[in-house]
RNA sequence: GGGAACUUAGCUCAGGGGUUCAGAGCGCCUGCCUUACAAGCAGGAGGUCGGUGGUUCGAAUCCACCAGUUCCCA
């Protein structure tokens, strides 16, 4: 073996290997299902580090369910990210002097294809070199044909269910990709802006003053409005003003919409550029006066300040009203500017006509999923945001004008009646039922969002619309587990949820585990543009993929958002060649081992770790059924380096017998298979390197055997060697402080026998001892003593008296505690109020303390005053 | 503006009515190239658990308020 672990050979012997064996395909069995759905990435995305935490989580609970007997079935995929994929096409056609509209949508949709065919490959192969264990012949992409298929199958549906309507709504418009967007798509940023104070004359000369953000829409006012109980304006209601700039006289109305204590508490209206004017016009039947294109540039109404952008219309006008003396003041002020989440466009308000999905019945079902229990979220407190989210629900926004995606399956004819099929042969079938010429049909332009797609994915990879009794789909429906960020929570979980129990009837998963978003040392989302952000392959390059993901998973503690340090991937490293290096160990002990009986000593330590194996075997899947993932990453961390390494095989040196290392083999494959879900590659070697098991077979579907209890004497046992461990830690520290090189000889008083009889053990082990007595009361020779529990440990030796101070402070510290917690104690003990209320078991706990404590007290009175003696 | 979460060692976090629970990892300091590992070994220092008040026999732990941080929604 080599002296230090080489992950890059091993990683990729065993990813292939894996592929190759097809280890991880997913077959209808006997076995019960344990099914997970990969969250599809964008197809032409590149692995970051929010994929490596989501993938690993996933890949651990995949491997630990495998060994533990379940039939896993991890589905991977990719989705075709309408919005952001087109951008992409379209700035690369830019690039070429090409623009889109030219080149047509048959065109376009060529290009569109042959770049997801460039980059659809990339994010896989990065998946595969993380290790995940997902069944790559289940791969799916939201555009393949089935799926495609069953989207347009639901819109069908959803229409004919009353669920899917068309209508002309104010909608979030982003003039950079020139698409309607939901809600859930603008992102709301705090943003420096001005407040503009504008007068609106009225005829006699005076005026209201109205205070806006966007005086670049003062040309589409149709009112101005005032709250109706608001007294300084109650003479105004019902008189006109003139709007700034133009020869428009428009009214005062009264509205409850209105706050009187924004600006001057008059509000303009805008109708066709801001949702809640339309709503205002709406109830006043006021007109619509458009002036903004769909690329957010002033429209001929706007009169001479057409052709300009909004942006630059702001101030141009800014500047005309303050030359007409119209512009009484402007004030800074902080508002939310809402900006699409692709584009980063601001948003702008717009009236038009988009498809919708009602969400409200809907909603009723994903809130009763998760208040019954039947979906659980894990970790809990996302709850709330979940019950609020669909409690105040909108309706869904599904059309896109884009052509990446799945086209809406709905005809019009001429006059603009609405024909919804699967096909076109069913809508042109449906016209002439109505006396349409089939002819005339043209299909709406528009593609669907693609979270309509996403939202399908637990049906759709099982065809459940293509076969809604398939096998597939009865046997690994509905999955075990979604893992996933809170960031689409609503986009696309709750959604899921809905989906599934109205088209399938059921639930499509049972734990959403909501992992962190991966933040940089400073708290910083990553982001390219920061270049903040690691390049995971760079990453598993340097450190190898086990390190990378024991790095990722030891930083992420449930649910919180996790700070990543490229140290933690070293920390991950280093443990692969701890791990590396013990089985080496085993390796020399294998070819030197003697034949003789084992000691008394290392077949005790035996025990003692089988049953610390135990443990730490139960401590480890109790954590996983938790879902905590860090935790379980800690508790195998530290039983492998302090307890198996430091310890164990520290106390099974210099050699175990020959049927003893059989046996500790045993146990070190037994951590291997622990370990296999968190890093699979360096698991996978060590265990056909000492197994010597055929290359088609994996330790990652070797059976776990349920963790054995505990033992009443393994308790025992268990608390008998921390106790003698702590001793010799102790013991240690006080010949590092004194310097003591040569082996001393050491009393004791206040140990039962049996426990002395391995603190013995493990002293004589692992410290130079002459010899080891128990003593009644302590030896005058010697001041150096230390205090275990309520045990003393007299060492007899010369030690250096400049140092004693020192020992002295020490205790002192250590006898105010304890005379403090004595104190409490003692308060408690006599408090008849405890004493009546607690439980007697309460009581007695603290009374055996109390004595406890009392002796310990002792010790350490008696062991500074044997230092004031000298 | 509405909702939620968080505040424990220098950093990141566990714990969640009774001190053998004030803990872990990292970082820091000290001593070691001890025959698996310097990507290592051994040891050590560091916190009155955000503040105030309340409930209770008993509060880091429950409640209220305050302060700060963060996220979500409009």
């Amino acid at each position: 073996m080599e002296k230090g672990y080489q992950p890059r050979p091993v990683e990729a012997r065993w990813q292939e290997v894996w592929e190759k064996q097809e280890i991880y395909r997913s077959e209808i069995g006997e076995h019960p299902p344990y099914t997970l759905l990969m969250p599809p990435p964008n197809v032409t995305g590149v692995l970051h580090m929010g994929h490596v935490l989501n993938n690993t989580l996933q890949d651990i609970l995949a491997r630990y369910h495998r060994m533990k007997g379940y039939n896993v079935c991890w589905v991977p995929g990719t989705d075709h990210a309408s919005i952001a994929t087109e951008a992409k096409v379209v700035a690369r056609l830019r690039q070429q002097g090409i623009d889109k509209w030219s080149l047509g949508r048959e065109g376009f949709l060529e290009q569109a294809w042959a770049w997801t065919h460039e980059h659809g490959g990339i994010i896989v192969s990065q998946l595969k070199r993380l290790g995940v264990s997902a069944d790559w012949r289940r791969y799916r992409f939201t555009l393949d044909p089935p799926l495609y298929q069953s989207v347009l199958a639901v819109f069908v549906k959803l229409y004919q269910d009353g669920l899917i309507y068309r209508g002309k709504r104010m909608i979030h418009w982003d003039p950079v990709a020139q698409t309607a967007l939901s809600d859930e798509e603008v992102i709301y940023r705090e943003e420096e802006s001005s407040l503009y104070y504008v007068r609106y004359v009225a005829e006699d000369g005076s005026y209201l003053v109205v205070a806006t953000v966007r005086p670049e829409t003062i040309l589409a006012d149709v009112a101005v409005a005032v709250h109706p109980a608001d007294e300084r304006y109650v003479s105004w209601i019902g008189r006109s003003v003139r709007v700034p700039l133009t020869e428009r006289w428009v009214p005062v109305i009264a509205d409850e919409a209105v706050d009187p204590s924004f600006g001057t508490g008059c509000l303009k209206i805008t109708p066709a550029h801001d949702a809640r004017d339309y709503e205002i016009g709406q109830r006043h039947g006021l007109p619509l006066i458009e002036i903004l294109s769909p690329q957010a540039v002033l429209l001929p109404e706007a009169d001479k300040y057409a052709g300009l952008s909004r942006e630059k219309a702001r101030w141009v006008i800014a500047e005309d009203l303050q030359k007409a003396g119209l512009l009484e003041k402007v004030e800074p002020y902080r508002h939310n500017v809402g900006h699409s989440e692709r584009t980063d466009a601001v948003v702008e308000p717009r009236l038009s006509e988009q498809w919708f999905v009602r969400m409200k019945p809907l909603a009723e079902l994903a809130l009763q999923a998760v208040e019954r229990g039947e979906v659980q979220i894990v970790p809990e407190r996302f709850l709330p945001t979940y019950r609020h989210w669909l409690e105040n629900v909108k309706d869904w926004c599904i059309s896109r004008q884009l052509w990446w995606g799945h086209r809406i399956p709905a005809w019009y004819a001429p006059d603009g009646k609405c024909f919804v099929a699967l096909t076109e042969e069913e809508a042109r079938q449906q016209a002439q039922a109505a006396g349409y010429d089939p002819d005339s049909l043209k299909q709406d332009e528009d593609v669907l969002d693609t979270w309509f797609s996403s939202w399908l994915w637990p049906l759709t990879v099982f065809d459940f619309f293509v076969e809604p009794q398939s096998p597939d789909f009865q046997y690994f429906y509905p999955s075990a587990a979604l893992v996933t960020a809170p960031e689409i929570l609503f986009f696309w979980v709750a959604r899921m949820i809905m989906a599934g129990y109205y088209f399938a009837g059921k639930k499509p998963f049972s734990v959403v585990y909501l992992h962190g978003i991966v933040r940089d040392r400073l708290r910083r989302k990553m982001s390219k543009s920061l270049g903040n952000s690691p390049d995971p392959i760079q990453l598993m390059e340097t450190y190898g993929a086990d390190a990378v993901r024991l790095g990722i998973i030891m930083s992420a503690s449930a649910g919180n958002d996790l700070l990543f340090d490229e140290a933690l991937c070293e920390q991950g490293r280093n443990f692969c060649n701890k791990i590396w290096n013990s089985f080496r160990l085993l390796h020399f002990w294998r070819e030197k081992a003697p034949v003789e009986e084992p000691s008394p000593f290392h077949h005790h330590a035996y025990q003692w770790f089988s049953a610390r194996l135990k443990r730490l075997q139960k401590e480890v899947s109790q954590q996983l059924q938790e879902y905590r993932f860090y935790e379980a990453a800690h508790t195998l961390y530290r039983g492998i380096w302090e307890d198996f390494c430091s310890w164990y095989l520290e106390a099974l040196k210099p050699a175990p017998a020959r049927s003893l290392l059989e046996k500790v083999e045993k146990q070190a494959l037994r951590l291997l298979q622990l370990l296999h879900p968190f890093m699979p590659h360096i698991t996978e070697e060590l265990w056909h390197e000492w197994t010597g098991a055929l290359e088609s077979r994996s330790l990652s579907i070797e059976p776990l055997p349920e963790a054995e209890e505990l033992t009443p004497a393994e308790q025992t046992l268990l608390q008998a060697v921390a106790y003698a461990q702590e001793v010799v830690s102790r013991l240690r520290s006080l010949r590092q402080e004194f310097g003591l090189k040569a082996a001393f000889s050491l009393a004791y008083s206040g140990l039962k026998p049996e426990d002395a009889s391995v603190v013995e053990a493990w002293v004589r082990h692992f410290l130079p001892i002459k010899s080891w007595q128990r003593v009644e009361s302590p030896p005058e020779a010697s001041p150096l003593r230390i205090v275990v529990g309520q045990a003393a440990y007299y060492a007899e030796v010369e030690g250096d008296p400049t140092k004693w101070h020192s020992l002295r402070e020490k205790i002192h510290k250590e006898l105010a505690h304890v005379e403090s917690f004595l104190q409490q104690l003692e308060q408690k003990l006599q408090n008849p109020a405890f004493r009546a209320k607690a439980n007697p078991e309460v009581i007695a706990r603290e009374e055996k303390k109390y004595a406890d404590t009392q002796a310990r007290r002792a010790l350490l009175l008696e062991q500074l005053q044997s230092l004031h003696a000298l």
